[in-house]
RNA sequence: CAGGGUGUAGCUCAGCUUGGUAGAGCGUCUGGUUUGGGACCAGAAGGUCGCAGGUUCAAGUCCUGUCUCCCUGACCA
């Protein structure tokens, strides 16, 4: 008896994590719900809404709403499970906010005019207004105001998994993007960005939680650099499931794994100089109505990149200075890395405000700045040629023969300009971690966000507490998030083939499909129920295809419904004393094998299923 | 929100131009024949044609309004 329990102890002990850990459990079909279809809704257009709609896990209820049938809520509770491990062991703890919550709290951060009409609102009979809840930083933080009172407190991250409400103006994809939707979001507060209690570290130690879920997940995914928050630096990451019929573009490097939204990524060093000469003379041209860049480079002949684009900006500051940002005509000019080259915050410039100033709008070029005070950036890729066609600095006309050393000659020697990378990065630019590199594009879908948000909400609504030297301090916050129901349809876009889903071992909703030719003969469904058994006691869980149909159809459904690894058992099989197997990733049909290899072939083939990606 | 499309049986769709008894395939149910990659035969159930109003002897079809859902755009887990 002690011995019993010994090995079984030791045996659980060394079972993958994408295995149950106590006995897998054994159902059948023709007792759950999974309504498979042959043909997909008119609606469905993306792989994973037709496939998770064509296999029976989700059914829609309105626009962006869903049920979670009986499969998809499996495989959400096994995403959820690894989500509560991982960050439990981080050192996070679970809590349940309300999802309806009163609008007031919102008015403090004034997120309900932020958020606009994405916030679902509603009232009570009282006429009370409410909103529910598309996350939870209101909600915490107005908890922690009356709950956390002492320095000794922190560090402290609390998260949930809940359903989010959101308003999209779109939603769209099945999963992808609903109005409601299950998210887990957690909160972190510390006094100090530094330290074993400071927001830093449990930054770091969230972005290797979400490392090690995703990698469990079974998913091919990339952790990139996202646009910062208030805090700057690179204090955002976005976590993406790469796939090519993903919405989102992310920059990498190939050499150092250097990734990047495209709205942050930055690029590399870039020759440039003023000193470049040109004989072409500058002339001005009509170019009446004509403020975008492709109708005047048409008129003029001349290409969208070879013209400068001149953005006229301001500082946010009390008093705002003006800023230029030049970029070539085909490229476009990013705020973050105009903000990060002047050394604070911009916006593009209101247009009547920056025409009672002088600007021309819509014919701005780098000259202006030597009538008009203000400040300079120009991108590097603007200053290796000679021959610009950019405004003239006047309504409805542009010159042609631009030359930076000879037409701004005073400002360039009076150091007036930054040069700065202020654009966008493409595929193709050079890489800022490797020399000589080149940028490279992929597509993905964003599953994951963690992000260091400083006292924006403390302050806003309050929070602070008395340190060490009894002074008050706002507290520092960061929170992550993860949309576990979109890592769901994110899996399924990512891994699909003609015939339906290929799951991953750990996220599948059973490991194991059983399908049962002939189940009405004598001994067949005993035998069925017999490896189903010896399976689950592995660890495996398991789902009987008991309906009496042909094989066909039954064949069918199980490459749609996805499961790593198939039996299947019928009258033949019984008399020889085996098993046919077929993993979902081999193509063709299935196996004869022994039926004593059976639960080895079955381990085998999960461990396969479950490590493709990550070694890929 | 802007632009484009859509709504007829549980699902996929035809019928609308030219108004006249509501259709097909799949699925479901019954009986029979079948049983290894979505079988066959016979039969049955199932729709106030998104909703409201109008034109007409007569509207799924024409007109007006309204709603739904989908696709393309800025936002986001």
């Amino acid at each position: 008896m002690g011995d019993m329990s010994t090995i079984k102890t030791n045996i659980q002990a060394s079972r993958p994590k994408y295995l149950s850990p106590t006995r897998g459990c054994v159902q059948l079909w023709s007792q759950t719900m999974i309504p498979t279809t042959r043909e997909a809704p008119g609606d469905a257009q993306t792989p994973s809404h037709i496939f998770l709609t064509r296999a029976g896990y989700i059914r829609r209820v309105g626009a962006g709403i869903y049920n979670y049938l009986p499969l998809a809520w499996r495989s959400l509770k096994k995403i959820s499970a690894i989500v509560r491990d991982e960050m439990d062991q981080a050192g996070a703890s679970e809590m349940l906010m309300p999802a309806l919550m009163p609008v007031e709290l919102y008015s403090g951060t004034k997120r309900d005019v932020d958020y606009g009409d994405l916030l679902f609102t509603l009232e009570d009979r009282h006429g009370r207004k409410a909103a529910l809840g598309p996350t939870h930083e209101e909600v915490i933080t107005d908890l922690m105001c009356s709950s956390l009172n002492s320095y000794k407190q922190f560090p402290l991250n609390l998260y949930q998994i809940q359903t989010k409400f959101r308003d999209e103006f779109r939603p769209r994809a099945g999963l992808l993007r609903c109005r409601e939707f299950i998210m887990k979001d957690a909160y972190s507060f510390h006094l100090d960005l530094e330290g074993d209690a400071g927001l830093n570290t449990t930054y770091d130690k969230m972005y290797q939680a979400y490392t090690n879920i995703f990698t469990r997940c079974g998913l091919d995914f990339s952790a990139v650099e996202a646009e910062a928050g208030p805090i700057g630096g690179s204090a955002s990451h976005e976590f993406m499931v790469n796939c090519e019929s993903g919405e989102d573009t992310i920059l990498v490097c190939p050499e150092t794994g250097y990734a990047a939204n495209v709205e942050k990524a930055e690029i590399g060093p870039r020759d440039w100089s003023f000193d470049v000469t040109s004989d072409v003379e500058i002339t001005m041209h009509h170019t009446p109505g004509m403020p975008g860049i492709e109708g005047v480079a048409d008129h003029l002949g001349v290409t969208a990149a070879g013209m400068l684009k001149s953005i006229v900006m301001r500082t946010t500051e009390d008093t705002p200075r003006w800023v230029v940002a030049v970029v070539r005509g085909d490229h476009e000019v990013n705020e973050a890395k105009v903000r990060d080259a002047v050394g604070t915050s911009v916006e593009l410039a209101p247009e009547a405000e920056a025409q009672a100033a002088g600007f021309s709008i819509g014919y701005v070029s780098p000259r202006a700045t030597e009538t008009i005070e203000s400040i300079l950036v120009v991108d590097p890729d603007t200053l290796h040629d000679a021959n610009w066609a950019t405004g003239a600095d006047e309504k409805d006309h542009h010159v042609t023969g631009f030359n930076w050393a000879r037409d701004m000659s005073t400002s360039i020697a009076a150091d007036k300009v930054k040069v700065a990378d202020i654009r966008n990065a493409h595929a193709g630019d050079p890489s800022p971690r490797a020399k000589g590199v080149l940028l490279v594009e992929r597509k993905g879908i964003e599953v994951g966000h963690i992000f260091k948000l400083g006292t924006k909400y403390s302050d806003a609504m309050g929070l602070n507490v008395l340190d060490k030297n009894q002074k008050k301090q706002s507290v520092i916050m960061g929170c992550y998030g993860i949309g576990v129901s979109r890592t769901l349809s994110a899996c399924v876009e990512m891994s699909n083939d003609d015939n339906g889903i290929i799951w991953p071992a750990s996220i599948a909703p059973y490991h194991a499909q059983i399908i049962v030719i002939k189940p009405k003969e004598e001994g067949v469904l005993e035998e069925a129920n017999k490896l189903a058994s010896e399976l689950a006691e592995q660890g495996i869980d398991v789902l009987i295809d008991d309906r009496d149909e042909r094989p066909g159809p039954k064949f069918k459904d199980a490459d749609l419904v996805g499961l790593p690894v198939r039996f299947i058992i019928s009258p033949k099989t019984i008399e020889a004393n085996s098993v046919e197997f077929k993993a979902r990733l081999d193509a063709g049909k299935a196996q004869m094998i022994d039926r004593n290899d059976a639960i080895q072939s079955a381990l085998d083939s999960l461990a396969t299923a479950q490590n493709r990606r990550i070694a890929d």
